[in-house]
Order: C-alpha cells, then structure tokens, then sequence
DNA sequence: TTATTAATTGATACTGTGTCAATAAAGTAT
DNA sequence: ATACTTTATTGACACAGTATCAATTAATAA
C-alpha cells in the first residue's frame, strides 16, 4: 500500500469529534421539545467552541453522514464475516444483525430519525435476505413473494422494534420473522413444526 | 347541535391555507437540494406575504400537522364505512386503504416524511388489522404471530409501496401481504391455494 | 525545546424567525 | 352602492443561528 492505514491521528482531533458525536446523540435523544439540533447546542453541549465544529465538519447533516456511516460499517462488520460461516457457527446473518442492535439499542433507535440511515440499514436487510435466498434456492423451497417484499416487510418489524425498545430477543424476533415467512425452524435451526 | 356545522368561512381563509398547503407539497417533493422547508420560501412559493402565514399558522410544525391531520381523516373516512359492509361490496378494509393511497400517490409520499404520519398511518394500519383478526378469530384459524409483527410488516411494506412510486397495483399489493400471512385467498376473495 | 497543529475568541455579513402597527384590499351585510 | 368587518400587505424590529475570518492561546510531535 502507499498510504500508511494508520497514520497517526492528533488526539485532540479524536476527542473533539467523539465529543461531537456524543452531543448529537444527547440532543437527538431529547424528542421531548422537538429539540432542532443546532451548531450552538452541540457546541454547548460538547463543551467545545462553535468555530471547532467547522473545523471538522461542513455542516450538520455531514455530521450526521458521517456518524451514520460509522455506525452501518460496523453492522456489516459484524453481519459480512459470518455470511461465510454461519453453517459452522449456527448463528444465522439475520441473528448477527438483530444482535447487533440489541447491544446498540439507544444509538440506532436515536439514528432512525435519519432518513439516509433508515435506507442504508434497508439496504443491508435486502442483502441478507438475497444471499439467504441465493442458499434456498438449490433447496427446492419455491419462493412465492418478491424480495422487496420480504425485505420491506422484515424492514418495517425491524423499524417497529428499535422504535419500540427493542421488547423481544433477538433470538425470538428473528423466529417470528421466519415465521412469517413459513420457513418452519427456528433461530437455533431445530424443527418448530411440519410443513 | 349548538353550533352549525357549517359557519361559513372567509373565503379569503380557505385560498390562503390552500395555497400554503399546496406550497409546502411542493417544497417538499423537492428533496434534491435537501431543501429546508421555510415561512419564507412558502410564502414565496404560495405568492403570499410571509406575515400572512402566521395568520394562520404558529410555525411551520403547525401547518404540517394540520395537513397530515386532514390526509389521515380522508383516509380513515374511506375505510371505516367499509368495516360494516366490506362483506356486501366484497372489498376488504385493506384494499380500501391501499386504492386510496394509490390515487394519492404524491401525497402520501412526501407525507411520509413526517413521522407524526408515519406513527399515526401505522396507527390507522393497527385498527384495520386487529378488527380482521377479531372476524377471523371465531372462523377457527389459529393466530400465530404478535399483532405488532404483523401491523409493523405491513406498514413496512406500504412505507416501501409508496416510497417506491407504488409499483403494484392496490390489489396485488393485498394479495402480496394476504400471501405472506398465509391467508390463501386473494383480494377479490377466491381462493388462490388450498392450505 | 521548538515547530506544528488544533482550539478559542471576538468580529463579521448573512438568512431566517416571530411579532407589530399602519395601511390597503377584499368580503359581508344593509 | 355604502358602510362595516375581516384579511392581507408592508416595512420595521429584536432576536437566534449560520458560516467564515484573523489573531491568539494551548496542546501535541519531533
């Protein structure tokens, strides 16, 4: 590689904009008086100075891109390296996934407000379900619905859940969701019923 | 009753607020530019003065929930009739839902937006599903899943409908979600395929 | 220690908010 | 048609937030 990929990043620099982050978080998680998320309040809020904030991003929704991003990469971090093993660990992708948020509940219920988020995370679902579909395929199964579809349909329990605080395991909302789609075993991969 | 119903109004009102209303549509559709949506940028859109807009309205959030408030009475007035007599038409509730949606498409689209909307659309989706199963619930078919599961597929699926453009028409779209809920009659009412 | 880089401060021009009093225009009623 | 009432417009106001400076202070890296 030419670049080294750990170039030494200025301390201050980590912290300023973990600080900024933490602000958008507390603000975005203040619903109560409709609180407009503002460049004054996050700089109140983080304790940094206003002009600090331009210095590292362009506005607001770049903040948010940015904190969007973060967060998305290291789902599919967690969901891409068990699409190759999931048959050895048991763990199905769609379990990985739910997982994941349960363990991030109030970040992605707060990012859910983020019209871009709610499209990445859509976008991850289609892709684990049509790798899904690409294993069933050999396996006689017929498949009845069309993807999006499923992937709304599963995108929407998903949404309704994290909205929600997150009322289920993952576990369990995953064998509900298989449910719905007359696929008769569960999460764990034992048999629940006859078809 | 006390009061009529029909006090007649302003004329001057009515043309103002209508105006208001059809500028923020078209503010809104315009989501190339992100474009923030102002009492400016209205009242220029609406070729009225900005002043007249809080003669109306406190702030823009007031508009906008007069507007879903309005979208979502229409609605409802389309289906409720329809819980009594959808046995004599043979239209069920949701296709009811769905064709109205259909024919205002541009609306509910950029309605969607507003999570007042989306909470109370889902909301609307909620009472159409639990009076179904309420039916359902003598003619010996077993309830398996949550009604949050199923309200939240389905509303994940009609976000995605509209979101989309509305690709299918209303009664495929019923028979789609009918199909995954293993109800195997199709919207018209004839069965599709033995259980 | 000494560059170097980041953060703060105070200033700036700009856009938008919400409210007002005074005036013009449109609608209602006789 | 006239007088009365209500709505809409205009220009002004104080205020809050944006995005950008140059100059200064503070922290980091060599």
């Amino acid at each position: 590689m030419s670049t080294n990929s750990k170039q030494r990043v200025d301390p201050r620099i980590t912290r300023t904009k973990k600080l900024f982050k933490e602000a958008m978080i507390s603000l975005l998680q203040e619903n109560d008086d409709k609180s407009k998320v503002t460049v004054q309040k996050l700089a109140n809020r983080a304790e940094l100075n206003r002009a600090t904030f331009y210095l590292h991003y362009q506005d607001i929704e770049d903040l948010m891109e940015q904190m969007v991003n973060e967060v998305l990469e290291e789902l599919s971090g967690k969901i891409n390296p068990v699409f190759g093993d999931h048959e050895n660990t048991g763990t199905l992708p769609i379990v990985s996934f739910l997982e994941h948020i349960y363990d991030h509940a109030v970040l992605f219920q707060v990012m859910l407000e983020n019209k871009d988020f709610r499209r990445k995370l859509f976008n991850i679902l289609v892709e684990i379900i049509s790798i899904r579909r690409e294993i069933k395929k050999g396996s006689g199964t017929s498949v009845k619905v069309p993807i999006e579809i499923v992937a709304s349909s599963t995108f929407g329990i998903v949404t309704w859940w994290i909205q929600s605080g997150t009322p289920y395991s993952p576990i369990y909302l995953a064998d509900q969701i298989n449910l719905l789609y007359r696929k008769n075993i569960n999460a764990q991969g034992n048999t629940v019923k006859k078809g």
